[in-house]
This record gives structure tokens, C-alpha cells and sequence, in this order.
DNA sequence: ATCAAATGGATACTGCGCATCCGTATAGAA
DNA sequence: TTCTATACGGATGCGCAGTATCCATTTGAT
């Protein structure tokens, strides 16, 4: 991952970099600047656009970082011996990262990255991801026609809620409404549920794991947020 | 609305502007530029700067007349005799109606607009989305604790899903992967349903309509896409 | 001691969205 | 038909924000 040999003050400056960048894309999200993530790591701008040629790279050097934790949860997950809180604690745990991060939740919900590196680490969660899913279906606890691509639409669901409750002010009397995502996590969890499936089968196919990547891995855009084809 | 009286060669600008205010937002989203529209509208800069002194004005004219379209829709909704098929009939229509206009779609989902805008806005529709609420309960067809505000982000939920889906590139052998948002409409739905209610009370409680209201209420924001509180 | 490596931050560059300005054209009243 | 207030078009100026470089100075390693 790292290159060859640093120096030691550059090796520090680096991992104070990462760090702060951690912090601040977690807070303001992706569109905050090299700059800014050089400032609140104590650093001139000038080391920061050494160390990382410029903010694609430390994206890509966080989001490494970031996909450990997500199959730390997922192995978490998998260890499990019931399916229903296997898939439970990994719906939970992987939404509330989300959710503290909003860099994290924009490399989910949309934001293009380097192909390669949505490939790496695509090949590495998708399969848990999937596994989760089965488990769940296996033991009937979830509808059978539930996939692993159902829990990841399920999750940028509850991020995009909770996005748009912390955008808002603090709510009077109940500023613990950053919770709130959590009971639309619980209906739909509820909705995936085979009890109902019979009676009402679902009006659309859900996406075939290869389908989902095609559908994230547009060519990279230089352009950031929100891009969209022209005319 | 309209100012006292325009030359007819001013009308017909203003109508043009209008229109082609809607699809312009409606494809690029209301990140697009009043150039934009005004060449859409195929008049010159100048013309549309003095019909909308800027873009939030013609933003505020643009959303008086999707209010309109949505009130359509809970009126028809209303004048059902089924309370469920009213509920589906408007969550259908009305995600369906911002899954087609971006600009509609942001306006929901967190651009800030002149408080005034947004609270005629509120006053007029939130009670008619809390009347389809109270039927479904009332008739026993969704869960006790359901209110108009879990409408609401039920509806963000599935939009915010569709603009990931339609961010990406068109997926081979399926695109009429757009109606993808409808799948999990219908896993909600379900979740919504009174069944499970007993076994499984969801975790938090929902918001009442003033406090969404607050929520969507943020002092206007002259940026617009993604404000966010700075440290 | 020596020097390649690293540092900081002022600053140039670029691109973009907003809005104005003004010479020209037109509606519509007299 | 004449006349003038109104409207038109679109080139252009302004300001801002993000990116990245440059270079005089300091620091680490041998």
C-alpha cells in the first residue's frame, strides 16, 4: 500500500494526514478541501499535495481503512449463530457507521471513485454481504426472494433519512432524532419478513449483485456530488 | 401571483421561462443555471433576469404549481373508498412524480427554500398526507403507530433509491431498472402492516408533523446543494 | 558536515454561476 | 403612422472557491 521508505517526519506527516482527513470528510463530507483536511491536520498544504497528489488518493487511502471495519462487522455478522441477529447486528452496526460518516455514506450513496478501487473493494464485501442474505433466506427468516443487494438498497435508504434529518436543524425536546432512521430500518426489516410474502409478492426484481456494480461503477467523474448527463 | 400587467410579448416569456424552468430542474436538478433555462426557454439571458429577478424566485413560482399536482393526487387519493388502495394510490403517484422531476425531488429531500414558500407549502398538503395516514390506521391496515410523517420518509426513502439508481449508467439487459425504488416501496409497505406490529414495536418514535416541520425548516441557505453546519 | 528530502503557506490559475448593462427591436397608444 | 415606454438578447464583468505549484527555509539521515 505505502510506497517504498519515508522518512520519519514524512511518514508521521502522512498518518496525521489520513487522520485528519478521517475526521474532516467524516463531518463535512467528500467535497471538503485538501486544504482543509491540511489545516485541521496541523500540516502546510504543501506537504498534504506531497504526501497525497491530490484528494482522489486520500479518498482512496481512507476508504481502504473504511472497508476493514465494514468486514470487520460483516466476519462480526457471519460468526453468528442465528441468521435473523446476524443480519441484524450487520444492518445495525453498518448503518450507524454510515451514519457517523458522511464521506463513508457518500462513497455508498452515489459518489464516483477510481474503477479500480470500487472493483477491490466491491470483490471483497459483496461476497459477505451476499452470505448474510443466505443465511437469512436459508433459515426462512427473511422472504425468499430477498438478496444481498436488497440489504445494501436497504441501507442507502436509512442513510439517505438520516441525511436529511442531521442537514435540518436540531429538533426542540428530542435531539435524539438521529435515531430516527432506525425505525424505518425496523420496517423494512419487518417487510422482509416472510409472513407477507405470499399475499403480496414484490412488484420488482431485485438487482443481481453484477447489475449493482455495473449500476455503481460509472466512469469516474471528475465533477463530484451530483453529476448527471446532459442533454 | 402574477405582478399587475405585462406587455403580451412579456407574458409569453414568462410562461416560456416557467415551462422550461420545470424541465430543466426536472432532468439537471435545481443545481442548473437560469442561463440554463433561459436558453432552454430559447430567450436571451437578459429577458429571463427580469421575469425572475433570480433562480429562487423562479424556483418559488415552479414549486407553486408542483404543490398543485401533488394536492391533485391526495385529493384523488381521498375520494377513495379503500383506505389502503388510497394509501398505495398516493405513494405511488407522488413518488412516481418526483422519481421523474429531480427539482421536485431536491425540494423534498433537504434544499432549503424561503421559509414562507416552504410553510404555505406544508400548510396546505401536511394535513391532507395526515388524513390518508389516519384512514389507513383507522380501517387497521397499517400498524397503530404510523402517522403522515412516516409517509413522508417513507417517500425520501424510495426517491433517495431511485437517484442512486438513476446516478449510474443504464444497466445492460434491464433498463427499466427506474421502477427499482418500487420494490422497496412495497417491502415497506408490507413492514407497515399490522402483523408484526405486536412481536416487533419499532425502536423509535416517529416525529410528529411540527417536528418534521422544524426539521425542514433551516434558516434559508444561499448555497444550495449539501449546507452543513461548519465546526 | 553535508545534502537529499521534506516543510509551509502565499499565491497563481482556472472555472463557474450570477447578474448587469446597453444597443436594438417591438408592442400598442395616440 | 408616429412615438415612446417596455422588452429583448447576449456579451461581459464580477466574485468566489477549489486545485495545485513554487521556492525560500528547515530537518533527518549518513
Amino acid at each position: 500500500m505505502t510506497d517504498v521508505k519515508l522518512r520519519k517526519d514524512a511518514a508521521r506527516n502522512r498518518a496525521r494526514l489520513l487522520e485528519a482527513g478521517r475526521e474532516v470528510f467524516a463531518q463535512r463530507g467528500l467535497d471538503a478541501t485538501l486544504n482543509d483536511v491540511a489545516h485541521h491536520a496541523g500540516v502546510g498544504v504543501g506537504t498534504a499535495y506531497r504526501r497525497f497528489a491530490n484528494k482522489e488518493d486520500l479518498i482512496d487511502a481512507i476508504r481502504y481503512e473504511q472497508d476493514n471495519e465494514l468486514e470487520a462487522i460483516l466476519n462480526e455478522s457471519l460468526a453468528m449463530g442465528d441468521p435473523w441477529d446476524a443480519l441484524v447486528l450487520y444492518l445495525e452496526k453498518s448503518i450507524a457507521l454510515h451514519v457517523k460518516d458522511r464521506g463513508m455514506a457518500e462513497l455508498l450513496t452515489g459518489r464516483r471513485v477510481r474503477p479500480e478501487v470500487q472493483d477491490q473493494s466491491r470483490n471483497r464485501l459483496a461476497p459477505l454481504v451476499n452470505r448474510v442474505a443466505e443465511r437469512a433466506r436459508d433459515a426462512g427468516v427473511i422472504r425468499a426472494d430477498a438478496t444481498g443487494t436488497d440489504l445494501i438498497f436497504l441501507q442507502i435508504a436509512c442513510i439517505s433519512i438520516s441525511t436529511v434529518v442531521q442537514d435540518g436543524p436540531e429538533i426542540e425536546e428530542r435531539s435524539d432524532s438521529g435515531d430516527l432512521y432506525r425505525r424505518y430500518l425496523w420496517v423494512m426489516l419487518d417487510g422482509l419478513t416472510p409472513q407477507r410474502a405470499d399475499t403480496t409478492p414484490l412488484p420488482v426484481q431485485a438487482l443481481t449483485t453484477e447489475q449493482l456494480h455495473a449500476l455503481l461503477s460509472a466512469p469516474i467523474n471528475a465533477d463530484n456530488s451530483h453529476a448527471r448527463r446532459s442533454t
